[in-house]
DNA sequence: ACAAGTCGGTTGTATTTACAACGGAAAAGA
DNA sequence: TCTTTTCCGTTGTAAATACAACCGACTTGT
């Protein structure tokens, strides 16, 4: 577990803990870590959890299937990124989605209560720690909300244009990558497939925007 | 603003915390007492806020109008329940909505950095608060996932049952009453009202529910 | 009591979407 | 290399949606 301490200081969890402190901090908040093959369940809907969890390697979504097997894309998780911070109360109840890997991955499982209860010595890097922790989900929360601008937006090339806008946004160059392919896009967006792919080829005719299989150009 | 010590001690922010400790903490984390008419903006898209605010009466809505006039209800804040609470980190940015007064209202507004940097002497009841403002961020994080996923669902339909069974379900009986008008509905579950309208009576002449303004039944 | 405004249901139409099915290109696997 | 699978674009059709417009019931304010 130790090999991952460099990728565990660049977390937002642990930002500004220095590597011995958070080789402390992995015995002292009892982690533990996990791995996954391509396409397993990391977590599902109706489990228990009461592990804040980064992952350390691959690639995870959150994710839930209705009854009629349309699958919706909560979720992106990627390297150096938590999840399971949404359960952190008690009375938290059981998963509200499955959490998959979509890749090879590595997690690792760290316990709750030893986080947010502050430690009797009240170790100057476990403050750190809580202090990052609430900064993280803060943020995660905002993300959410970003989310939840994109799919209410009516149409699909709408929420195209919003989605597509803010990644530009994000990594700041009107070219860049995205983390999905079309059908992962869609899902996330919730549309269908080809209707989406429809109206993307549509955008292109019009001059909008250029892409190529994960690289997309604003124009 | 000491009148308001009776709501306060009920939210999730201030549980298990005394009057008295309450009383103390008012001054000690510099708290605020704003009052708005019903209409009024709180907040506006775009100012910047390092506050957690607590609505100690009246109601509010999370909300944003894009540029053809769609408003989009992203959530919305009864008595007792806090916002702001997605920009505590100080790299957090703008506010990406509008908070609005859905009916006169007053707000309370704590200093975020004095809430989670914990004070020197280490008081019980901060400890206390800090520990339920993390349970609620992340009960708020369970919140915005829900409904995605009830705004994911493709078509109005389904967004109506999952929003409504979701509502029976919290509330624990399979007749009751919501907090939206049409329109408010409308906007929260990004639908246009008359074909929500539309919907709704189409599921009432099936069988499915029953309602009369904003009281329902799951049949 | 009256006027103005709000609210919710209804209808028709143009637009948009989901769905199913297909095919070619590329990638993965044997 | 050959086969299988995945990925993505395309098309047609049926279904669902947005939008505008209208009406009656009810509320609010004067």
């Amino acid at each position: 577990m130790k090999k991952y301490i460099p990728i565990l200081k660049r977390t937002k969890l642990f930002a500004g803990v220095t590597d011995e402190e958070i080789g402390v901090m992995l015995s002292c908040l009892d982690a533990r870590l996990h791995t996954y093959k391509k396409g397993e369940y990391v977590l599902r809907q109706g489990e228990h959890l009461n592990c804040i969890t980064v992952l350390v390697d691959g690639e995870l979504h959150i994710q839930r299937d209705d009854y009629w097997g349309n699958r919706a894309i909560i979720n992106r998780i990627a390297v150096g990124e938590m999840f399971g911070e949404a359960y952190i109360a008690p009375e938290s109840g059981a998963l509200l989605n499955d959490v998959v890997a979509v890749e090879d991955s590595a997690v690792i499982f760290f316990d709750v209560r030893r986080i947010i209860t502050v430690c009797s010595s009240a170790c100057r890097f476990h403050s750190m720690v809580v202090q990052n922790l609430f900064f993280a989900i803060s943020e995660k929360n905002r993300t959410l909300v970003q989310k939840l601008g994109h799919i209410s937006k009516r149409t699909t090339r709408e929420k195209l244009i919003s989605y597509l806008s803010e990644e530009a946004k994000r990594q700041n160059q009107s070219s860049f990558t995205i983390p999905f392919n079309r059908q992962q896009l869609a899902d996330f967006l919730s549309v269908d497939r080809s209707a989406m792919s429809n109206e993307l080829c549509k955008m292109r005719n019009e001059g909008l925007i250029e892409f190529e299989k994960n690289q997309f150009r604003l124009l």
